[in-house]
RNA sequence: GGCCCCAUCGUCUAGAGGCCUAGGACACCACCCUCUCAAGGUGGCGACACGGGUUCGAAUCCCGUUGGGGCUGCCA
C-alpha cells in the first residue's frame, strides 16, 4: 500500500493545501455524531481545497467485517461526503503498528505489563484514583502471550495540545498514566494505530470530538517517541447531547443515520441541520445550500459547547428542503415510500392519482414516512374510519345525515373537476344554513376516514365520483344505523 | 476521586468592550389568511448562571463560585 510521505515541518501544515481525515471505528452504522465530525472534515477540506481522507480504524479484531465498512462508505455517499483517499483500513495495515510497537519497545519508550485490570485494582488503596500505577515499568517484564505493552509516559513537563476551537489545552504529564498501546494478542490499541496513521498520512488537521480530547496528548507524546515531531492542528467538536446534556446514546436514541434515511429525512435536510450544531452561518440564515456552506465554513467560528440534537428542529428543515423540492422530484421521491409495505393493498397504487394531489402533499408533510399516511384513502378500498373523527364530523354534528345525503344527490350530476365540488359544497353548505367549514367536515371524514387531510374537493377529484359515492353512501347508512329514534330518512 | 472541557431565550445560535432597552431560527401562544390540516403573514412569550475584579464603559477581558459534560478499558 502506498504512503504518503510525511510533512517536513508543522509549520507547512499552513501554508501548503491541508489534509484532514475521517477516522470511524465500524460498528455497524453511522451514528449522527459521527457523520457530523465527517460533514466538519469535509466541509474543511473543500473550504480550503484540502484532502479528505477516509480511513476505517478497525484494530479491533471483532470490528473488521467487509459489511461494516460498506455500511459507512454507502451512508457517506448518501450524505454527499465524497472522499479523495481510502478508505483505508487500518486491519490492513498491522505491520506498521507492530514495526511501532517494536521500535519503542526497543528504545526503551515502552515495557511489558502483566498486570490484570484485577491486579491493578487490586493495588488501588481504597478511595485512591483509580488507574494504572506503572507497577510493571522497570520491573523486565518479558513478552509472553499474557502481556500488553504500555507506553512510558514522562513523569515531569506537560504536553500543549493546540486546538483552533479551544485554544491550548495543557496537560500535566504527571496525570497521564501509562497506557496499553499494545494488546497482548499483538493488535495495536487505537492509539498507537492512530498516532501512527495521523503521520503516516500526513494529516495537518485533526478535526473530531471532544470525548477524544483527554486522550490527544497521549497520542501526541507518542508521536514524539516514534520520532515524528510535527504537531497537527487540533479541532475538538463540541459533543451532540440528548435533553439531558449527555452524549447520545445508542439506548435511548435515534442515532444511526440510517434510520432518518429510512423515516424519509432527506441528505440535504439532514446534512444542513448537522451543519448548523456548533456552528452558524453568518448573517440570520439557517437553510443554506451545500456549496454555500462550503464557502463560508470556518473551523475557527465552531462553538464550545454541547449541543442538542434537536429532532423539532431536524423535522422543520427537512419539511423545509421537502417544500422546496419540484413535484417531479417530490414525487420521485415519494415513491419508495408508497410501494414499500404500503397500508394498502399494492396493486391499487395509481400513481397518476399520486401525482394528482404531491402537491397537496408536499407542503404537508416533514418528513417522506408520512406520505402513506396522507394519501392512503386514495388507494384503500375503503377508508379506515377514525372513531374521533368520526364522533366530531358525524355523531356531534346534527345536520350530517342530511348534510351527507344531499352531498350524495349533488355529486352524483355535478361535474367533477375541484372547482365545481367546490362550488356545488357550498351550495349544500347554504341550503343546511352552514359555512363550508362546517359543511365540508361529514364528507371528509365520510370519504377520507379522518377530520384532517389534503383539501377535499382536490382528494374528491383524484378519488373519482364513483368511490366518493360509494364511501358516502355507506358513510350515510351508518349514520342512520346510529340515529336512536327513525331508522330511515 | 483525578484530569480536561463548557456556560446567551425551553432548544440551535448571533454577539469577538460602546452599534445590545441582546438579533435570528425551532417550539409555544394569539390574530390574519382559509374547505380541514398545513404553508404563509403579523404580533407575543422568552436568555447574557452567580460573585468579585479590570475599564469612562462588559454578554464580551481576568479570577473565583456554582452548575453541566467528557475522559479515566488490553473500545474508539
Amino acid at each position: 500500500m502506498p504512503t504518503v510521505p510525511a510533512l517536513p515541518t508543522s509549520s507547512l501544515s499552513f501554508v501548503s493545501a491541508p489534509r484532514v481525515r475521517f477516522a470511524p471505528a465500524p460498528t455497524g452504522f453511522l451514528h449522527v455524531g459521527s457523520a457530523r465530525a465527517a460533514l466538519f472534515n469535509w466541509m474543511f477540506a473543500r473550504h480550503t481545497g484540502g484532502t479528505f481522507v477516509l480511513r476505517i480504524e478497525d484494530t479491533d479484531p471483532a470490528r473488521s467485517r467487509d459489511e461494516l465498512v460498506e455500511g459507512i462508505e454507502r451512508t457517506l455517499h448518501w450524505l454527499g461526503l465524497d472522499w479523495d483517499e481510502g478508505p483505508f483500513r487500518q486491519s490492513a495495515r498491522m505491520h506498521l503498528y507492530a514495526e511501532a510497537a517494536d521500535r519503542l519497545l526497543a528504545e526503551g519508550s515502552a515495557y511489558w505489563c502483566d498486570c490484570t485490570r484485577e491486579a491493578v485494582d487490586a493495588r488501588t488503596p481504597a478511595g485512591a484514583p483509580p488507574g494504572y500505577d506503572g507497577f510493571c515499568r522497570d520491573r523486565g517484564v518479558e513478552r509472553t502471550p499474557e502481556t500488553a505493552l504500555r507506553l512510558r509516559t514522562p513523569d515531569e513537563g506537560e504536553t500543549v495540545v493546540h486546538d483552533l476551537i479551544r485554544g491550548d489545552v495543557h496537560f500535566d504529564h504527571r496525570t497521564l498514566e501509562d497506557v496499553v498501546i499494545q494488546r497482548r494478542d499483538g493488535t495495536p490499541t487505537f492509539l498507537l494505530a492512530n498516532a501512527v496513521d495521523d503521520a503516516d498520512m500526513a494529516i495537518s488537521h485533526v478535526i473530531r470530538g471532544e470525548d477524544l480530547l483527554p486522550s490527544t496528548p497521549k497520542v501526541l507524546l507518542l508521536r514524539q517517541a516514534l520520532g515524528n515531531h510535527e504537531v497537527p492542528v487540533f479541532a475538538h467538536l463540541p459533543l451532540l447531547v440528548d435533553e439531558k446534556r449527555q452524549k447520545l446514546s445508542k439506548r435511548r436514541h435515534a442515532i444511526a443515520v440510517e434510520e432518518y434515511r429510512e423515516q424519509g429525512y432527506l441528505a440535504e435536510a439532514l446534512r444542513n441541520y448537522l451543519a448548523l450544531l456548533g456552528w452558524a452561518p453568518p448573517g440570520d440564515r439557517e437553510i443554506v445550500p451545500l456549496d454555500e456552506m462550503v464557502d463560508l465554513f470556518e473551523v475557527e467560528a465552531v462553538n464550545k459547547a454541547p449541543a442538542f440534537f434537536d429532532l423539532t428542529k431536524l423535522a422543520h428543515v427537512n419539511a423545509t428542503y421537502l417544500r422546496a423540492l419540484p413535484v417531479a422530484t417530490f414525487v420521485r421521491e415519494s415513491l419508495p415510500w408508497l410501494m414499500e409495505d404500503p397500508p394498502w393493498p399494492p396493486e391499487r397504487l395509481d400513481p397518476s392519482v399520486f401525482e394528482a394531489v404531491a402537491p397537496l402533499v408536499q407542503e404537508r408533510v416533514q418528513t417522506l414516512g408520512e406520505v402513506p399516511g396522507m394519501v392512503d384513502f386514495l388507494f384503500l378500498e375503503a377508508p379506515d374510519i377514525d372513531p374521533d373523527s368520526w364522533a366530531k364530523g358525524v355523531t356531534r354534528m346534527a345536520e350530517a345525515g342530511a348534510v351527507l345525503g344531499d352531498a350524495i344527490a349533488t355529486f352524483e350530476s355535478c361535474h367533477w373537476e375541484a372547482e365545481a365540488i367546490h362550488q356545488a359544497t357550498l351550495d349544500i353548505a347554504v341550503r343546511h344554513g352552514l359555512k363550508l367549514a362546517k359543511a365540508q367536515a361529514p364528507i371528509r371524514v365520510a370519504v377520507t376516514g379522518r377530520s384532517v387531510g389534503p383539501p377535499l374537493f382536490e382528494s374528491l377529484q383524484a378519488l373519482g365520483r364513483a368511490s366518493t359515492l360509494e364511501r358516502l353512501r355507506a358513510a350515510r347508512a351508518r349514520w342512520a344505523s346510529e340515529q336512536p329514534t327513525s331508522a330511515s330518512q
